[in-house]
Order: C-alpha cells, then sequence, then structure tokens
DNA sequence: TCATACTTACGATTATTTTCGTAAGCTAAT
DNA sequence: ATTAGCTTACGAAAATAATCGTAAGTATGA
C-alpha cells in the first residue's frame, strides 16, 4: 500500500485535472478539445501529460478497451487546499483572514453570494 | 518610460518578495540569510535571482555602495490580487465566492477576525 | 487486401527555472 | 604589499516542465 504523496500538479496538469474535475471520465480526445479552446498545442502533448499524471498518481485510467478513459485521482477539495494553503503562506503571511478579505473585497458577489458567506460566518461564530 | 508588463513572478522569485516586502529594504546578504532559514541554496543562486529580477523590473535597487541595496518594485497588494485571480480561474471556476468559503471553512479564525470580515462584509451588503 | 483514421507509447527536443562555479574588484587588517 | 573576506557579474550546468515527432498497433470500410 503506497502512501498518498502530495504531489504537486503543475501548471498543465491543474489545466487537465479540472477539465476531469468537471467531465468526471474522459478520453485524451475530449480532454483535448476541451483544452483546445484557450490552449493551442497538440493531441500527442496531452496525450503525454496524461500519462505523465498516470505515473504520479494524479489520474487513474481504465485501460480495458484500446481508447482510455481517465478520471482525476485527486480530489477537486484537496487541491483547492493545498494551493489555498501554500498561498497563505507565501502571500498573506500565514493570515487566512487576509486572504478572505482580499478575495471578498476585490471581487464582485451577488447578494445571494454574500447570504451563503454570512451564513458560513454566522456557523463559525457560534462555536 | 517603460509600460510596467504584468510579469509573473516564478515560485523563487516570490520567496524573496516576500522578504523585501518585510524588510522594505535589503542587501543580497540579507535576503540570503533569511532564506536560509527555510531553504538550502547558496550565496550566489540569491545574488543571480535578484539580478535576474533587476532585469525584469519586480525589483529595483540602489548601487551608489559596492554593496547593493534592493527592494521590490512590485507591491505585495498587486500581486496578491494576480496570484488569486489566477487561482480562482483555475481551481474554483471563476467563483471567488467559493475560494472566500473555502478559505473561510477550513482555517481558524479569533473572534476578532471574523469580526473584521463581518464588517467587510456589512459594507459590501449596503451597496 | 489495402488505405484511412484512429489510438497509445515513448524518446527526444525545447523552454523555463534554479543552481552553482569562477573571475574580478574592493576594503580592511596584518 | 599581501592576504583574507567580502562583493558583483555572468556563463553554464542541472533540474524541471512542456512540446512534439514518429513508430506501431487496431478497427473500419472501400
Amino acid at each position: 500500500m503506497t502512501i498518498p504523496k502530495n504531489i504537486k500538479p503543475t501548471e498543465s496538469e491543474l489545466e487537465i485535472l479540472r477539465v476531469l474535475w468537471e467531465k468526471g471520465n474522459a478520453t485524451v480526445r475530449e480532454v483535448h478539445e476541451t483544452l483546445s479552446a484557450h490552449k493551442d498545442a497538440g493531441y500527442t502533448t496531452t496525450l503525454k501529460l496524461l500519462q505523465i499524471m498516470f505515473e504520479k498518481g494524479l489520474v487513474k485510467r481504465d485501460d480495458s478497451s484500446k481508447t482510455h478513459i481517465y478520471h482525476a485521482n485527486v480530489s477537486r477539495e484537496n487541491t483547492q487546499q493545498q494551493f489555498v494553503g501554500k498561498m497563505i503562506n507565501t502571500l498573506f503571511s500565514g493570515s487566512s483572514t487576509q486572504l478572505v478579505m482580499q478575495a471578498l473585497g476585490n471581487n464582485a458577489h451577488s447578494n445571494e453570494e454574500l447570504e451563503e458567506i454570512q451564513k458560513l460566518l454566522n456557523d463559525l461564530k457560534k462555536k
């Protein structure tokens, strides 16, 4: 049983994970087509990246049929936490509050969203 | 007059900026000593990095005396925004609310901090 | 059967980032 | 004056990440 090391996805790997999180399952071609909207790289580049990610354990795949089907092997939530945590340390002196306030103050939020945040805030205050 | 391009600092450059933001001004040696606490790289590595950052315009320096004195030429706030924005896009589907809630829910906050956030939230609600 | 159009595998190239070795110059103490 | 200890400059190697070219296999239809 291998210990799940905390591999940090690279920039490109993150783009691919993003697609997989959204689609759940996807072939190389599907991933590549989706990425093509924003990015301009060859098919085999996407393929190679997915193979590397497979070796790292970032994704799993079903290779029972010729065309392999990939899916993410790391959760979106964990990855978010990993990156947010790192960012808090390097850019916000370890203060998550500062990050919250920066993200809150410098972006547009609808009333519904503000209410949602308020709810969470109320929960936290109770404790 | 050169237009300030939006250069994205690399990982190592960010570590150095962190030191400069904290200290305001610093010599190569001071930066290097500070970094040594966490990192293990040679003096000339730090020097080279600072020279590269100087060329990129990320830092400025006073070279009137033999030992140059560096300071950041990009603000912490702008850099924070740059990275937070990118993260919102790649990891939170463009939803800053999701980032706020993730950062809020998964980190410890004192009562004072929660109140500070509440204040900002109230301000935003008014509009 | 043969050609076309897919697929994966994978070595190799390119680009980027990080690291270091070495030269050369300055200053202070011997 | 010479040495020791610092400094900067800078080329180049090492490490990491991203890209692509090509080979080889498989299925499908002419």
